[in-house]
DNA sequence: ACTGTTTTGTCATTTAGCTGACAATTTATA
DNA sequence: TATAAATTGTCAGCTAAATGACAAAACAGT
């Protein structure tokens, strides 16, 4: 890879694009980039324990395995967000967890010691930084209330209202048109409900035209207001 | 309050150890010193959203509340912890959230802008600030695979395993001696588990001699290992 | 167009844990 | 020390959703 290309990476980066030449020069010092195909792990159990990435294109999901191998997913994450070694340290309890590309992504690493020694420098991006990593408590809180207090089919609505606001985009006539890149198995592990029941909620919201799958790659949801 | 007291009560946070005498004089313009009794609370829904809080002394929980007025506890935290506007940013979504004192505490808190005024100044601050930020993100992406994984029994368990590293004394005898400030019923918004149901598995493991409850107050784990 | 694989659809059965209801016990307060 | 309040103990009945087991449909690769 160029010099040039990398400079582009990290400036449109949004955390980093603050950064001037001479700083981003710095970063690519010790950076690392790397693009990983549908499916592939960018990180599984024990691996890259001190390693801190930062997502360029694509989607990834965050998931655990339980010794039977079923999994849940904790965050779909897209451009511009941060995984891996968020704490900056390094992180012995986190062997179940492990991060998947959702579609083909390309993204950036660093080790935390090396990330951290530029923050050491730029304060304003270690801020930054902090505020990404809050908005992620943020995220996961509610999840986990989600969760604690609403049932299977408000789980599932939710997760349609979160996706429309992530990846849907809105029409002049209100619905959203939303690229559908996960299976009913994958909705249902990001809920936490059984694939059937899952399939069987999806089928219920269908029929109340509260969502529409053109196919299984397209869903449209008229209003999003009328869907909770 | 003094001025020494003030430079004593920031001197002795963790997170603030580090700054020199200067440093914590510059804190000290801002900053805000407070205490609370045992059940009042921080913040409550829409109040102080623009705060952050750390906490000198004591305990509190960080929780939600539904429509009915059911609790869940999402954190309990305890001295150097933070708390509030975390992600130093101004949260809309965040009404249903609330911290309460679990006992005396006292606490300090700053605005978000000034807080992030003072970490411009202070990277090295910023980065430990994130450190601790990013330790609630695994916190509670444990406690997420812990709930969606794991049955009441194990959840209460686990409970007790992470009581006993956070709360206990470690005896000579390898045991631990907890101070025991939640109810049946704080263990149980704690875990996700009915109060009914949390206080039959106490009693099993009780029975089991896995933990035994001296009184409402001190609870003794003989062996952390056996409790798993 | 054919064929294997993935995804979705459906249902009968089972179950973990909630709910409500009340008693017993412990702790706080007058 | 008496009384009220909070906490803990117990149980029968209920229910949301998991499970397992297939069938149908859609999709992907040749």
């Amino acid at each position: 890879m160029t010099v040039d290309l990398k400079y582009w990476y990290l400036r449109t980066q949004v955390l980093f694009s603050q950064l001037n030449t001479q700083e981003i020069c710095d970063l690519n010092v010790v950076s690392c980039f790397k693009t990983a195909k549908k499916n592939e792990y960018i990180y599984f159990g024990g691996d890259d324990l001190d390693r801190l990435y930062f997502l360029k294109q694509g989607r990834i999901k965050i998931a655990f395995q339980n010794e039977f191998g079923e999994e849940m997913i904790c965050e779909i994450l897209k451009e511009n967000d941060v995984f891996g070694a968020i704490s900056l340290q390094f992180q012995k309890n986190i062997r179940q967890e492990y991060a998947q590309a959702l579609s083909n992504v390309s993204l950036c690493s660093f080790t935390i010691t090396d990330f951290e020694r530029i923050l050491e420098k730029k304060p304003h991006l270690a801020i930054q930084y902090a505020k990404k990593i809050g908005e992620k408590v943020t995220t996961a809180h509610n999840k986990f209330a989600d969760i604690i207090f609403k049932d299977s089919r408000q789980r599932i609505i939710n997760f349609f209202k979160l996706h429309a606001e992530h990846e849907g985009k809105l029409q002049n006539d209100g619905s959203y048109v939303i690229n559908m890149y996960l299976t009913h198995q994958d909705i249902a592990h990001f809920t936490a409900v059984s694939r059937q029941t899952t399939t069987k909620i999806i089928n219920e919201l269908v029929a109340e035209q509260k969502i529409i799958y053109l196919n299984r790659k397209t869903v449209i949801i008229p209003n999003l207001i009328n869907l909770l």
